[in-house]
DNA sequence: CGTCGACTGTCAGCCAGCCGACGTTCTTGG
DNA sequence: CCAAGAACGTCGGCTGGCTGACAGTCGACG
């Protein structure tokens, strides 16, 4: 069966790319493969919606998702968090059984493993690496969120939005989140996103975004060349976020 | 030794009180009783700081803790969450050894358990049922971060005041945090708070939730009663936390 | 039992950022 | 190649909520 054996290393190649399945043994690799289904999705796709009941964990392997929360007047969503190659998301319903807390779209074309809830018990149980993964993982989702929490209270708009414009780096280039305020030099960033996107990430409107990443444009903290974001020096636009 | 015997019954005592124990046999209760140290912490007192290093878990067993972030000039810190008698915190550094992303400080006069990173590991790697526990009460913790930014970003403080107090109610009392908008009846909270402390909780300035509450009041919505909040009709409050 | 510190109550002034409006530019599909 | 929808750029007016200031209240402690 061609096809299977063809699904089965493009699941091998998923699982090597994702945190959760790091340090995994050749054996136990196939078993997490052997549990994984395919599943495209087109740009702007939903994959779930809040409230949904869940069952099922997403691995990305190619392309990328918004976690959003939508509001119940028409206004933006708000938007938690993009996930990216390497990520997965939608392990909360599978951890407490309640419904999902948020929805789920596709920013652009994404290439996804769905790992179901009998699967993904029985790895966390018979997988101590796994287990211990999930953990550090779920720990670092906490902290991010508490970090956004933080950033509400204490900055004003434009000190949000450079200190997002960091932590995006920091996030795309697989660094400590810790070390956001200390990095240095230039910076390129894929930027897939629009205004109001931005806006929903920050806690703004699309107006106020669009002034302010003028504004940044202007004191050449930032450029756009094609699809990418570039930031000369990381350096001064850390200086910006300071409260 | 009368001693360690009596330390021994406060800690079981203080695991059965604990969700993250739940479901356990004596035995191993015992064998975790065992691992615990009792540390006490007086009004006020800070248990540890934001940016310590940490490798101990702390459970409730009576008063009340709260989960601040500093901020760097001299005003109010926000209140990420306070820990009642059954919680715990200070999870986060023992499961990816960071240093700790928030202060501790006790609200009221509070007795605590601790227990050490090995020991922990010890009992998360052996027990399927404290596993179970942990992944659960993190994926809670989880759902609270993302509702609180939730609030943040699309309801007036008014909207947050009102929502903060229902959730309240249903931490208080154990209840789903989920079923927060569907409370009916009336209610009576604990007020160990001050308005500041409102207001760091609900990312507000002292002066706004004096208004607020007073407001509330006025409309019969909230009453204070020597040391307790009275929610007469949660349902009406419910109403005015709506977007 | 006076005083000192912490907390509550209240007010006026100010401004960041929202909202509505509208033109322009980009892009996508027929 | 054209039309229509989506995204960007820009403006002025309005207001929620912050800041600062100060007066009452209450409990603790010498």
């Amino acid at each position: 069966m061609v096809g299977t054996t063809t699904s089965s290393d493009a699941s091998r190649q998923a699982l090597r790319a994702c945190r959760l399945f790091a340090d995994l043994d050749e054996v136990s690799l196939g078993l997490c493969a052997a549990a994984l289904r395919p599943r495209r999705f087109r740009k702007g796709e939903t994959i779930f919606h809040t409230g949904d009941p869940g069952d099922s964990l997403f691995l990305v392997s190619s392309g990328a998702v918004k976690i959003t929360i939508p509001p119940d007047d028409g206004s933006e969503p708000a938007i938690l968090t993009t996930i990216g190659p390497g990520g997965f998301f939608g392990e909360l319903s599978l951890l407490d059984g309640a419904a999902r807390s948020a929805t789920a779209v596709a920013l652009e074309s994404t290439e996804t493993q769905i790992l179901r809830r009998d699967a993904f018990d029985t790895l966390v149980d018979s997988q101590a690496a796994i287990r211990h993964n999930l953990l550090v993982t779920l720990a670092g989702e906490i902290r991010r969120l508490t970090a956004q929490v933080e950033d509400l209270h204490f900055l004003d708009l434009p000190g949000r939005l450079a200190r997002h414009l960091l932590r995006t780096i920091v996030i795309r280039e697989g660094l400590d989140p810790a070390t956001a305020d200390e990095l240095t030099g230039e910076h390129r960033l894929p930027w897939p996103y629009t205004q109001s996107e931005l806006a929903g990430m920050i806690g703004g409107s699309r107006q106020s975004v669009n002034r302010l990443l003028a504004d940044l444009v202007d004191e050449g903290l930032v450029r756009f060349e094609a699809d990418d974001l570039v930031i000369p020096d990381a350096a001064r636009l850390a200086l910006a976020a300071r409260r």
